[in-house]
DNA sequence: GTGTTATAGAACGATTTGGTTATGAACTGG
DNA sequence: CCAGTTCATAACCAAATCGTTCTATAACAC
């Protein structure tokens, strides 16, 4: 998997509420399938196929306990997504540093600075 | 719009390859809906259709200049995404904490606990 | 064994996505 | 006014999502 395919399936997986809440469920620890389908009014299968995009994602594991397949957290996929999104926290801060400044430029007294457009006036003035 | 279906929209938006890129793109400046479209090689209604899905995310902005409509990275939903990841990263960082704690508690001599599987460590150790 | 429980999978449907081409609307410039 | 540019929208298609119900598998309990 490319590291643009793990993004894709990363954030796809973040994209839907029922399964950011398993993933909020499972940070009280491990949990059943079943365990998972019951608070959130959906089919057994349902949540099978949403522990599928999870799984797809690295966002989760089980194991294998007799017939139970607990649930698990894990942490690396969503390390990656957050890192990505840092870069773009880095941007918007660079952002407001340059709107301060600008801001502060604007209140400078403007006397003399250069001529945006420098319209060729060549006879009338100067 | 709830939070919920404002992470939904984000995520969904970030969920894709050509929309990162076209992000990644935007944070050199603004640009017109054609200038994006080119290095993709994807027709402009291609890319019209992923800006309404960035613009109903809130990720950017457009303002009405002539025939031109610049495109504009906006940060606010970003940073809300990010702050949701953030929550993930305190969590995994607290299970290596408990992760090493764990690690030194089972180095330390356990006499009486419960064992589940008791593996036949009857004298080495201990 | 039989029966129950836990989970996965197949089959189906409605909706959404991501792409296309063709067309229409709005502004720019001669 | 006419032509060109910029962009959005409509119509369409293939594939994926998200839900359902029904069934199959696998392990446990009796």
């Amino acid at each position: 998997m490319t590291p643009s395919e793990q993004l894709d399936a990363t954030f796809i997986a973040l994209a839907d509420p029922t399964r950011r809440a398993i993933l909020a469920r499972l940070m009280g620890g491990e949990a059943s399938v079943n365990e998972l389908a019951e608070p959130f009014s959906i089919s057994q299968p349902a949540v099978s196929k949403h522990l599928k995009i999870l799984e797809r994602a690295g966002l989760v594991s089980r194991s294998a306990d007799g017939t139970r397949r607990p649930v698990k957290i894990e942490a690396g996929p969503m390390k990656e997504a957050a890192d990505w999104l840092e870069k773009y926290r880095r941007f918007w801060e660079q952002s407001y540093k340059r709107l301060d400044a600008l801001l502060e430029i604007l209140q400078t007294p403007v006397n003399q600075s250069e001529k945006p457009t420098p319209t060729k006036r060549s006879d009338k003035d100067a």
